[in-house]
DNA sequence: TGCATTACTTACCAATTGGAAACTAGTTTC
DNA sequence: GAAACTAGTTTCCAATTGGTAAGTAATGCA
Protein backbone atom coordinates (compact mmCIF):
# COMPACT_ATOMS: atom_id res chain seq x y z
CA UNK A 1 0.00 0.00 0.00
CA UNK A 2 1.13 3.78 -0.93
CA UNK A 3 1.61 5.47 2.12
CA UNK A 4 0.37 8.85 1.79
CA UNK A 5 2.98 11.73 2.11
CA UNK A 6 2.90 13.36 5.07
CA UNK A 7 2.95 17.09 5.50
CA UNK A 8 4.44 17.76 8.78
CA UNK A 9 6.49 14.70 9.77
CA UNK A 10 9.42 15.55 7.38
CA UNK A 11 12.68 16.08 9.51
CA UNK A 12 12.42 20.01 8.31
CA UNK A 13 8.76 20.13 9.19
CA UNK A 14 9.81 18.58 12.69
CA UNK A 15 12.40 21.10 13.29
CA UNK A 16 10.03 23.66 12.92
CA UNK A 17 7.63 22.45 15.06
CA UNK A 18 10.21 22.40 18.30
CA UNK A 19 11.57 25.73 17.59
CA UNK A 20 7.91 27.11 18.02
CA UNK A 21 7.28 25.03 21.04
CA UNK A 22 10.82 26.30 22.51
CA UNK A 23 10.20 29.35 21.88
CA UNK A 24 6.76 29.48 23.45
CA UNK A 25 7.83 27.97 26.55
CA UNK A 26 10.38 31.01 26.89
CA UNK A 27 7.54 33.05 25.95
CA UNK A 28 5.01 31.42 28.38
CA UNK A 29 2.70 33.04 30.45
CA UNK A 30 0.77 35.86 30.49
CA UNK A 31 3.10 38.71 31.32
CA UNK A 32 6.26 37.90 29.60
CA UNK A 33 5.83 39.46 26.40
CA UNK A 34 4.39 42.79 28.05
CA UNK A 35 7.49 42.72 30.11
CA UNK A 36 9.94 42.23 27.52
CA UNK A 37 8.21 44.76 25.51
CA UNK A 38 8.16 47.56 28.55
CA UNK A 39 11.89 47.21 29.35
CA UNK A 40 12.72 46.84 25.18
CA UNK A 41 11.25 49.96 24.89
CA UNK A 42 12.37 52.03 28.63
CA UNK A 43 15.72 50.56 28.44
CA UNK A 44 16.66 49.84 31.89
CA UNK A 45 14.15 49.61 34.59
CA UNK A 46 13.46 49.19 38.34
CA UNK A 47 10.84 46.58 39.88
CA UNK A 48 8.80 49.08 41.15
CA UNK A 49 8.81 50.93 37.34
CA UNK A 50 7.72 47.51 35.23
CA UNK A 51 5.16 47.29 38.50
CA UNK A 52 3.51 50.54 37.83
CA UNK A 53 3.84 50.80 34.06
CA UNK A 54 2.50 47.53 33.27
CA UNK A 55 -1.11 47.30 34.26
CA UNK A 56 -2.51 44.92 36.36
CA UNK A 57 0.61 42.93 36.84
CA UNK A 58 1.19 42.02 40.67
CA UNK A 59 4.66 41.73 42.42
CA UNK A 60 4.55 37.97 42.65
CA UNK A 61 3.98 37.40 39.29
CA UNK A 62 6.47 39.90 38.06
CA UNK A 63 8.95 38.50 40.03
CA UNK A 64 8.89 35.19 39.22
CA UNK A 65 8.50 36.21 35.00
CA UNK A 66 11.77 38.34 35.87
CA UNK A 67 12.99 34.82 37.19
CA UNK A 68 12.22 33.42 33.99
CA UNK A 69 13.56 36.04 31.94
CA UNK A 70 16.89 35.88 33.91
CA UNK A 71 17.00 32.31 33.37
CA UNK A 72 16.76 32.43 30.01
CA UNK A 73 19.64 35.15 29.38
CA UNK A 74 16.88 37.64 28.16
CA UNK A 75 17.09 40.28 31.17
CA UNK A 76 20.00 40.76 33.59
CA UNK A 77 19.20 42.04 36.74
CA UNK A 78 21.45 44.51 38.71
CA UNK A 79 21.30 45.62 42.18
CA UNK A 80 22.54 49.22 42.94
CA UNK A 81 23.14 50.22 46.11
CA UNK A 82 20.94 53.30 46.73
CA UNK A 83 19.92 54.86 49.48
CA UNK A 84 16.58 52.27 49.67
CA UNK A 85 18.52 49.42 47.46
CA UNK A 86 17.02 49.47 44.10
CA UNK A 87 17.41 46.94 41.38
CA UNK A 88 17.93 47.45 37.69
CA UNK A 89 16.38 45.06 34.87
CA UNK A 90 17.85 45.15 31.02
CA UNK A 91 16.80 43.34 28.19
CA UNK A 92 20.34 41.71 27.02
CA UNK A 93 21.28 41.78 23.43
CA UNK A 94 20.08 38.36 23.39
CA UNK A 95 16.97 39.49 24.39
CA UNK A 96 17.11 42.09 21.98
CA UNK A 97 16.38 39.23 19.16
CA UNK A 98 12.99 38.91 20.92
CA UNK A 99 12.14 42.38 19.20
CA UNK A 100 10.90 40.65 15.96
CA UNK A 101 8.52 38.42 17.12
CA UNK A 102 7.06 41.00 19.67
CA UNK A 103 6.61 43.85 16.94
CA UNK A 104 4.80 41.20 14.65
CA UNK A 105 2.86 40.27 17.03
CA UNK A 106 2.18 43.72 17.97
CA UNK A 107 1.67 44.77 14.58
CA UNK A 108 -0.92 41.88 13.94
CA UNK A 109 -2.90 43.02 17.09
CA UNK A 110 -3.81 46.39 15.62
CA UNK A 111 -4.37 45.00 12.24
CA UNK A 112 -6.57 42.78 14.17
CA UNK A 113 -8.46 45.97 16.02
CA UNK A 114 -8.60 47.59 12.38
CA UNK A 115 -10.39 44.59 11.11
CA UNK A 116 -12.80 44.23 13.71
CA UNK A 117 -14.48 47.44 13.35
CA UNK A 118 -12.13 49.47 10.96
CA UNK A 119 -12.49 49.84 7.08
CA UNK A 120 -15.05 47.11 6.02
CA UNK A 121 -18.32 48.26 8.11
CA UNK B 1 6.68 68.29 41.27
CA UNK B 2 7.92 67.43 37.67
CA UNK B 3 6.17 63.87 36.95
CA UNK B 4 8.50 61.13 35.83
CA UNK B 5 8.42 60.46 32.13
CA UNK B 6 6.54 57.38 31.84
CA UNK B 7 7.40 55.41 28.96
CA UNK B 8 4.69 52.98 28.57
CA UNK B 9 1.84 55.03 29.66
CA UNK B 10 1.37 56.89 26.20
CA UNK B 11 -1.36 56.47 24.43
CA UNK B 12 0.89 54.67 21.85
CA UNK B 13 2.37 52.29 24.21
CA UNK B 14 -1.00 51.37 25.70
CA UNK B 15 -2.01 50.50 21.85
CA UNK B 16 0.68 47.99 21.94
CA UNK B 17 -0.30 46.66 24.82
CA UNK B 18 -3.74 46.41 23.70
CA UNK B 19 -2.54 44.62 20.27
CA UNK B 20 -0.26 42.24 21.83
CA UNK B 21 -2.90 41.13 24.81
CA UNK B 22 -5.36 40.88 21.55
CA UNK B 23 -2.99 38.63 19.26
CA UNK B 24 -1.93 36.13 22.37
CA UNK B 25 -5.78 35.82 23.49
CA UNK B 26 -5.97 34.78 19.36
CA UNK B 27 -3.17 32.47 19.70
CA UNK B 28 -3.81 31.50 22.97
CA UNK B 29 -3.50 27.64 24.33
CA UNK B 30 -0.68 25.02 23.36
CA UNK B 31 -1.63 23.96 19.97
CA UNK B 32 -3.03 26.99 17.99
CA UNK B 33 0.18 27.97 16.33
CA UNK B 34 0.85 24.19 15.54
CA UNK B 35 -2.37 23.81 13.78
CA UNK B 36 -2.43 26.71 11.74
CA UNK B 37 1.63 25.94 10.86
CA UNK B 38 0.77 22.44 9.83
CA UNK B 39 -2.39 24.00 8.14
CA UNK B 40 -0.14 27.19 5.94
CA UNK B 41 2.26 23.74 5.22
CA UNK B 42 -0.78 21.23 4.43
CA UNK B 43 -2.99 23.61 2.53
CA UNK B 44 -6.78 21.70 3.04
CA UNK B 45 -6.74 18.73 5.65
CA UNK B 46 -8.95 16.91 7.36
CA UNK B 47 -9.55 16.45 11.21
CA UNK B 48 -8.28 13.13 10.93
CA UNK B 49 -5.09 14.33 8.76
CA UNK B 50 -4.26 17.26 11.65
CA UNK B 51 -5.21 14.47 14.39
CA UNK B 52 -2.38 12.44 12.77
CA UNK B 53 0.37 15.43 12.01
CA UNK B 54 0.11 17.24 15.61
CA UNK B 55 2.09 15.05 17.44
CA UNK B 56 0.34 14.55 20.77
CA UNK B 57 -3.38 16.39 20.49
CA UNK B 58 -6.10 15.16 21.42
CA UNK B 59 -9.77 15.06 19.20
CA UNK B 60 -10.91 16.83 22.31
CA UNK B 61 -8.13 19.90 22.04
CA UNK B 62 -8.07 19.83 18.12
CA UNK B 63 -11.49 19.91 18.07
CA UNK B 64 -11.89 23.21 20.74
CA UNK B 65 -8.96 24.91 18.94
CA UNK B 66 -10.21 24.42 15.42
CA UNK B 67 -13.73 25.92 16.34
CA UNK B 68 -11.26 28.84 18.12
CA UNK B 69 -9.65 29.67 14.76
CA UNK B 70 -13.10 29.62 12.78
CA UNK B 71 -14.79 32.20 15.40
CA UNK B 72 -11.61 34.17 14.90
CA UNK B 73 -12.17 33.34 11.28
CA UNK B 74 -8.60 32.25 10.40
CA UNK B 75 -9.57 28.98 9.07
CA UNK B 76 -12.66 27.51 7.56
CA UNK B 77 -14.52 24.40 8.32
CA UNK B 78 -16.21 22.45 5.23
CA UNK B 79 -17.97 19.24 4.96
CA UNK B 80 -17.48 17.29 2.33
CA UNK B 81 -19.98 14.52 1.46
CA UNK B 82 -17.67 11.68 1.08
CA UNK B 83 -18.82 8.34 1.84
CA UNK B 84 -17.71 8.75 5.41
CA UNK B 85 -18.42 12.45 5.82
CA UNK B 86 -14.83 14.43 5.84
CA UNK B 87 -14.17 17.93 6.78
CA UNK B 88 -11.74 20.08 5.36
CA UNK B 89 -10.16 22.81 7.16
CA UNK B 90 -8.29 25.76 5.40
CA UNK B 91 -6.05 28.30 6.70
CA UNK B 92 -8.46 32.01 5.18
CA UNK B 93 -6.71 34.58 3.55
CA UNK B 94 -6.24 36.92 6.92
CA UNK B 95 -5.07 33.57 8.67
CA UNK B 96 -2.44 33.62 6.38
CA UNK B 97 -1.31 36.94 8.13
CA UNK B 98 -0.47 35.43 10.71
CA UNK B 99 2.29 33.60 8.94
CA UNK B 100 4.94 36.52 9.42
CA UNK B 101 4.52 35.93 13.66
CA UNK B 102 4.70 32.27 13.08
CA UNK B 103 8.09 31.98 11.10
CA UNK B 104 9.55 34.53 13.21
CA UNK B 105 8.41 32.53 16.27
CA UNK B 106 10.14 29.22 14.67
CA UNK B 107 13.36 31.38 13.69
CA UNK B 108 13.63 32.20 16.91
CA UNK B 109 13.72 29.08 18.23
CA UNK B 110 15.94 27.59 15.57
CA UNK B 111 18.40 30.29 16.85
CA UNK B 112 17.87 29.68 20.46
CA UNK B 113 18.66 25.91 19.44
CA UNK B 114 21.95 26.83 18.29
CA UNK B 115 22.83 28.94 20.76
CA UNK B 116 22.31 26.40 23.36
CA UNK B 117 24.67 23.64 22.33
CA UNK B 118 25.64 25.49 18.64
CA UNK B 119 28.34 26.98 17.96
CA UNK B 120 29.78 28.67 20.86
CA UNK B 121 30.94 25.12 22.44
C1' DT C 1 -24.06 -8.82 12.44
C1' DG C 2 -20.08 -6.72 13.67
C1' DC C 3 -16.13 -4.09 13.01
C1' DA C 4 -13.92 0.05 10.96
C1' DT C 5 -13.76 4.84 9.73
C1' DT C 6 -15.01 9.72 10.06
C1' DA C 7 -15.68 13.59 13.18
C1' DC C 8 -16.67 14.75 16.99
C1' DT C 9 -18.65 15.34 22.20
C1' DT C 10 -18.88 14.34 27.02
C1' DA C 11 -17.33 13.34 31.61
C1' DC C 12 -13.96 13.31 34.76
C1' DC C 13 -9.70 14.57 36.72
C1' DA C 14 -5.01 16.62 37.63
C1' DA C 15 -1.76 20.15 36.98
C1' DT C 16 -0.67 24.69 36.07
C1' DT C 17 -1.57 29.50 36.19
C1' DG C 18 -2.38 33.48 38.27
C1' DG C 19 -4.59 36.74 41.60
C1' DA C 20 -5.18 39.00 46.48
C1' DA C 21 -3.33 39.93 50.56
C1' DA C 22 -0.20 39.73 54.03
C1' DC C 23 4.42 39.44 55.49
C1' DT C 24 9.78 40.18 55.54
C1' DA C 25 13.65 43.13 55.79
C1' DG C 26 16.65 46.96 55.30
C1' DT C 27 16.89 52.04 55.15
C1' DT C 28 15.28 56.65 55.41
C1' DT C 29 12.34 60.29 56.95
C1' DC C 30 9.28 62.69 60.22
C1' DG D 1 9.20 55.08 67.46
C1' DA D 2 6.08 55.06 63.44
C1' DA D 3 5.45 55.41 58.68
C1' DA D 4 7.10 54.90 54.04
C1' DC D 5 9.83 53.15 50.34
C1' DT D 6 12.72 49.58 48.28
C1' DA D 7 12.26 44.55 46.45
C1' DG D 8 10.66 41.08 47.00
C1' DT D 9 8.42 36.19 49.34
C1' DT D 10 4.72 33.43 51.20
C1' DT D 11 0.24 31.61 51.68
C1' DC D 12 -4.00 30.52 50.19
C1' DC D 13 -7.35 30.07 46.81
C1' DA D 14 -10.00 30.00 42.27
C1' DA D 15 -10.05 29.56 37.47
C1' DT D 16 -8.23 27.85 33.41
C1' DT D 17 -5.92 24.39 30.78
C1' DG D 18 -5.36 20.23 29.06
C1' DG D 19 -5.19 15.05 29.19
C1' DT D 20 -7.54 10.18 29.14
C1' DA D 21 -11.01 7.53 28.01
C1' DA D 22 -15.34 6.51 26.58
C1' DG D 23 -19.49 7.52 23.98
C1' DT D 24 -22.15 9.01 19.73
C1' DA D 25 -23.87 8.96 15.04
C1' DA D 26 -23.60 8.03 10.27
C1' DT D 27 -21.78 5.11 6.71
C1' DG D 28 -19.30 1.21 4.46
C1' DC D 29 -17.46 -3.40 4.09
C1' DA D 30 -17.09 -8.57 4.77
Amino acid sequence: MLKRKTVTKSLECKVRITAITDTMQVLSGKWKIHILGTLLQGGKMRFMDLLREIDGIAAKMLSKELQDLEMNQLVTRTVVDTKPITVEYEVTEYGKTMEPIIDEIANWGVFYRNRLHGKTD
